[in-house]
Formats: structure tokens, sequence, C-alpha cells
DNA sequence: GCGTGTGAAACAATTCACAGCG
DNA sequence: CGCTGTGAATTGTTTCACACGC
């Protein structure tokens, strides 16, 4: 679908271009120009223009772009128009709030199975969900068509929870726990740990 | 203390050094190489050894890096060595879930309050803090202090909460809310938007 | 006239490759 | 000899500026 090989960093800017125009659209705007997404997203216009001809020409020359065209367009590209399934290995604080997240289901992403192996947790009702023992991963995996798996367990267990996900057919993961790992090229991961970003912070501090 | 400006994507990737260093600490090993260091955490030996140098010369020639040593320099480059004093906004389960996090203060970052707007939750316990009502912001946030605000609140409401913690003096928010906060320049803000990770990974599924 | 789309220009980041030193 | 520190070369990203079409 791109035209060429499209940078990373074009690719991680995007998500914050929907967000901005669904904002844009429910505040009944219908038409919006790079230098006004821009100000909403935090970059140039510029930038947005060329990071959306990677993809094709949305928009209107002398006028703009169709708000709910390009959220359509967005959507498309980022695959968010259809539906994905996720689990969650880690029923802690973190896995409840994770568990109970709303906003996921907007975007196509589905939680449909949360696992930890804590023998006290297991069978225990975690949103709308049963906690499931590690043993029942592979099955999982395989009858729900499960292709993104969430970290929320401490980083002790971290690698080895990753590689039998891997090993189990998941390729995207999104980490929570504070390591960094190591898998086989192929396997997308996207970290989140506040205490990397609050670090990075406190420099300018 | 940088012997020139350093750019933004170097000062993000000292806390993944930090990390990895901190990891290979607890191995017991004493002395790491660049191309080691490299591999923990998922870089190039010339991107650690060039990021580096922008703050001093911490190696040995023919040998390689002192762990504790660096662990040390970047601690203090980082200020991860001194106190910050951290609230959060929003008592929701991300709020608890965050309130009771416990590797923040491994790295400086105290979390002495906790604010919610509703009046149900006002004076409840969260973590070892009690809930207090937003009226208390300005006082608790000169009395004590506190230099990060956390954002664990709706997307509607985040962008007049940070405007208020910014003319009470907070000068770096950490944000969970997923909206775009537009806020003066010299406040620094860092966003974590699991749905924006999870669209950047679908691009690639 | 206004705002997009896009080559060209400017700028920034990364990698290379090697001198220098323990 | 091995590994750091660093200019130089390369690669990548952003901004500029303008032709084009509504």
């Amino acid at each position: 679908m791109p035209r060429e090989n499209v940078p990373d960093v074009v690719i991680q800017r995007l998500p914050l271009y929907l967000r901005s125009l669904v904002h844009i659209a429910e505040r009944g705007q219908k038409i919006v120009s790079s230098t006004e997404l821009g100000t909403w997203a935090g970059v140039s216009a510029a930038q947005i223009r060329k990071d959306l001809s990677y993809f094709g020409e949305f928009g209107k020359q002398g006028l703009g772009y169709d708000v709910d065209f390009l959220i359509e367009q967005l959507r498309r590209i980022l695959k968010s128009d259809q539906t994905w399934h996720m689990l969650i290995v880690g029923a802690g604080a973190l896995g409840h709030a994770l568990a109970n997240y709303r906003a996921f289901e907007n975007w196509g992403f589905y939680l449909v199975a949360v696992f930890d192996n804590d023998p006290q947790k297991i069978g225990n009702p975690i949103g709308h969900l049963i906690i499931q023992p590690m043993e029942e991963l592979a099955e999982t995996i395989r009858e729900r068509h499960i292709e993104i798996g969430i970290l929320a367990i401490p980083p002790q267990s971290a690698q080895a929870v990753a590689e039998q996900l891997v090993a189990y057919g998941i390729r995207s993961l999104l980490n929570y726990a504070p390591i960094n790992l190591a898998l086989p090229p192929g396997i997308h991961v996207a970290h989140i740990d506040p205490v990397v970003s609050l670090q990075s912070m406190a420099y300018y501090l």
C-alpha cells in the first residue's frame, strides 16, 4: 500500500494525527488545513503534508483536508479499521487497569484473554474476563487468533514469557516490564516504561 | 554540564543504557564494552560511545567501562541521584496502579500526593497516601515542593488540569490522557498512550 | 488567493574507520 | 592487542519554496 518504504518515525506520528483529527471532528469541523492540524498535533505543516504524501494525495488544493475522509484513510493505513485480538500476561494492578481500559475497542483492539501464574488469581474475574493459567496460553492464542501480547509482569520473567508468546505465534508485543527484550527479527516490540520517561524529563529539570 | 547541546534522542537513550547497566551489575559483572552494552540495550556500539562522549570520557581504552562507575555517571547526568517529588491527578484504576508502583523510588521519584475531583473518592487511601480534593492542589504543590505532575484523568479535563498544574509551578508532566497538550514553551511533557503504541505496531502486522 | 504535494536544500543522526592509549 | 573516543563520510529527516489546481 505505501508507495515506497516509509520511515518508522512517520508511522509513529500517524496515530497522533488521527487522534487530533478525531478531536477536530468532535468539534463539528469538516475541513482542516495542514497548518491547523499541525498546531493540534504539535508538528509543522510541512511535516504533515510530507508524511501523508507517502500514502497518497488526500487533500484538496486551496482548501485542505476533509476531516472524516482523512480519518478514514488513516484508520485504513494504520489498520485500525479492522479487528485485532490481544492478551495480557500479568493480572496485577497494571493488568487490571489495562483490562478495564475502554479506549482500546474504539480502535479495533479487543482484549480476549488475561493470564497469570498465581494460583490464587486464576479463575478470578478481571474486566469482563476470567484470569487463566499460563498452561492455557498456547491453546488460547491459537483458538482466539490472538495477534498482540501485552506484558504486565515483573522484569525477571518478561524475557521468558515473551519468548513463549513468540513461540506460540505472537508477532507484536506491548511491553510494560522495565527490561529490554531480545527477540528474533520480525517481532515488533513497543515499550512503555514510566521511569524511562521520567528520567528523560528530569534531565531538563 | 554537557559539553555542547545534546540532541533529545540521546537523552531518551540514556535511561535504556542505565537500565541495562543495572541489569549487568546485578549479574556481578564489573566491566562492560560498548559492544556488549549495545547488545543489551539494542543499539550499536558506536552509538553508545558517541552518546556518552557528549558528557565526558567514561571508558578505559583497550578495556571498556567500569559498570558501577558508568551507572553512577548516568544517574548524575539524568539527575536520578537526587530526590524529585511527584503528584498524580486522577485516582481511577490507572492512578491506583501508578500509586502502588514501587519502581519509582529507586530512581529518586517520590509520589507525595494524589488528587481527584470525585467527592466519593476524596479521603480514601491510595498506596500509602490519601486522595485529596483538587482545591488543595496549589497549596500542596508549594508546601511539598512538587516538580512533576502525572495526569491519569480522562482526556476532556486533561488540558485544563495541565494548565492548572503549570500555573502552580509544575514544569514537567507525564501525561497518560490520550490527548495532545498545548502548553507554553519550557514545559516538558512526556506522553504515554497504549493506543498510539498499538496503532504504530499494527501498521506492521 | 489559498493550501496541497513535492523536488531540492538544509539540517540532523548514525555509522565508519582509525589514531591513540592502556 | 583491544576498545575507546572522535572527526569524516554516510545515511536519514525536516524544512523550504514553489508549481499546480481548486
